[in-house]
DNA sequence: GCAAACTGATTAACATGTTAAATGATCGGG
DNA sequence: CCCGATCATTTAACATGTTAATCAGTTTGC
């Protein structure tokens, strides 16, 4: 709960800055990712950006039509959809990118530096630490009440 | 995005248990919270839940038809509308409730105690910084792509 | 008193999250 | 070869996030 509410409260600074250059939290975290490299599979952007395959098909779709990136489909494995950026989306990182850094700075101004870089290394444990733990798979338990909601899936 | 991948660290050993109960996080939060109240508004209790109110609506709209909470409408102003959890709601914290516990016991173990709470500590210390910082609500800078999408809204 | 402003909750409309299924391409054992 | 298994991506269907609009009830100014 408490990293939900931190997240918020980072991207309450952000999001205004987004939004009136058009762009969500997660379309400005793809056109971000594909400016750190040439091109890439869908599937390791997927990782990049921390997005599921899904989000990111519609995502895509929608942002290859404002021109800001294209794909073209890898010639040696045709399943596979190589995406990059185009100049306009590098265009529009560069006139995105020097507030966003501001608003970041700002932030690191008023938290501290020291304790921003304790949080990021407290975060990166956690991810470790847990990445470890295997899941448990909740086997008997089977609530009467799991399947009796008023709106389920499929028939 | 720390921030992001750290709460999906956490909830990802949470999820199959709420699940195999027929909960989905934000219905289990709603529920602890109704828990430790007697009755409670729905402002307030989508701020205890960290939700909006429109999808607080939904969600309580479905829990009140599996009789897991109730509603009505208060007798001195009739626009705020009192919720509380019902037995059967309470039968089912009490059924997760442990399970839940030994998940986040285990995550206590593995991260470490002391690790744990500092990392509350910097959480809360950055939600506390934050909040008293004003959101610059990017005057000019209108990107002449940004009403550009393929899918935007109404008409 | 009453019309306007305000407040609490819900509804509307669209974007994204999430799981399952479908689709199309490649790979591997027979 | 070729057929079944696997893999990459997309589509489908529903839940939730998010902003704006609506609606009913309440308060305020006159």
């Amino acid at each position: 709960m408490l990293l939900l509410r931190g997240r918020e409260a980072v991207m309450r600074h952000f999001r205004p800055l987004l939004r009136a250059h058009g762009l969500s939290e997660q379309q400005w975290r793809i056109l971000r990712a594909l400016s750190a490299v040439d091109d890439i599979e869908v599937t390791e952007l997927a990782h990049d950006a921390f997005l599921l395959g899904p989000s990111l098909s519609r995502i895509l779709r929608d942002l290859e039509s404002r021109k800001l990136l294209a794909r073209k489909t890898a010639r040696e494995d045709q399943r596979r959809s190589m995406v990059s950026i185009t100049p306009k989306g590098l265009k529009l990182i560069e006139t995105v990118g020097p507030s966003s850094e501001a608003i970041y700075a700002e932030i690191a101004r008023r938290y501290g530096g020291t304790q921003l870089g304790e949080l990021q290394d407290l975060l990166r444990a956690l991810d470790d630490s847990l990445s470890a733990m295997p899941v448990r798979h909740a086997a008997g338990a089977v609530d009467s009440d799991a399947d009796s909601g008023s709106t389920r899936r499929r028939k």
